[in-house]
DNA sequence: CGGCGCCTGTCAACATTCGTTGATCTCAAT
DNA sequence: ATTGAGATCAACGAATGTTGACAGGCGCCG
């Protein structure tokens, strides 16, 4: 049974070489700027066979951002401190198994503001990055871990998608200890602390 | 001459037209997903008009931007208390003269990953947000500022373009005194504190 | 062994959309 | 009436997601 063995007209393969080239490209443009075209020359295919193998252009960017995200975030959630692992696993690009370096918030950074990623980037935010964070502060606060990620997401755009020069040369040394300090301040339970809610 | 007579046919008053009609619209869809016709529907005119006002749709998404930011957070930078200035300004839609509600960061956070509209709004970002955070710092910290500007810009994002609910249905009162802090937490002056630097 | 049929992949074309442009019309001032 | 700027019309050219018809290898069954 040469299942393993048929390297050549492998459906899976194909697929599997789609996807990484679909997150390499959705990693780096919008998901307007990404053509089928592009992903399917990167692999070596062409158009027809990219839509037919994942049924539309949406469906394809869907499992794309669903595969880069995958569990990282989850994982980062559980540290001990919290802040610091937030602050690196948002900020030093993660090597994929078999992809080039991408940053795993690079995806949804780049297609934030367009109108087909938008549902879809919607619902990645909200169960695997606000939702996680929600529970692990178990305040049951979910607009403290809105903010943190909303931190966090603008940081990476600013850097990465805007280019701003500042953000870019930051040494890690630099920005780190800054990020953990924003993400302590977003996340410190003060949802109780003794009611001194000054009255303006 | 009846100059300010020529209501009608005047070229001024329709570019002024085109040009409200273009904040609205970029401010509620990407650059890309703003269409010239949608532009010159809104107007009563002819896409041709609109194109040939402006010279081309990236200059009229530069001066629609450059008119939408206006100088509004060069006045809330130089407020006594920056946090809860710059907290304000960017949580609560202003009220521009003719034009409708519209959030000055809209037109920037919907076109973020728009590759047309990014060399404009990096420049912008840059020139009128970063910059004149930075000189009213005084500290010569830029990756302070730069930091605080993206902080709001990744909540307005989440906010306002990915609709993240727990962020849309936060009341003013909740989520004012949390940007305040974060607003103070990047912008702590703990880069000397008690070696002042010379202003440069 | 050989024809059959399915799955993988390709080719060409469609339908649509959008920015852009040149020719043309229309109105107001001279 | 003439002229020139404001405004329109129709069309181009390019790009892109999508689709259907077709080709080629691979296993299956006779």
């Amino acid at each position: 049974m040469p299942e393993a063995l048929t390297v050549r007209r492998s459906a899976s393969l194909t697929r599997q070489r789609i996807l990484e080239a679909a997150i390499l490209r959705f990693s780096r443009s919008s998901y307007e700027a990404t053509t089928l075209r592009d992903i399917a020359a990167d692999v070596g295919i062409d158009v027809a066979l990219v839509h037919r193998s994942f049924g539309s252009k949406e469906e394809l960017f869907r499992q794309a951002a669903r595969v880069a995200l995958d569990d990282g975030f989850q994982r980062a959630v559980e540290a001990p401190d919290l802040g610091a692992a937030m602050a690196a696993h948002f900020l030093q690009p993660r090597l994929d198994q078999a992809l080039k370096m991408v940053d795993p918030l690079d995806i949804v950074t780049h297609s934030l503001s367009s109108d087909r990623a938008n549902p879809i980037l919607r619902e990645l935010v909200q169960q695997d990055f606000i939702l996680p964070l929600t529970q692990r502060l178990g305040c049951g606060d979910e607009l403290q871990a809105a903010l943190a990620i909303a931190c966090l997401a603008g940081i990476a755009l600013l850097r990465d998608v805007l280019c701003i020069g500042v953000l870019r040369d930051a040494s890690k040394d630099q920005i780190c200890p800054m990020i953990e300090k924003l993400m302590h301040a977003c996340l410190a339970k003060d949802c109780e602390p003794q009611l001194s809610e000054p009255s303006s």
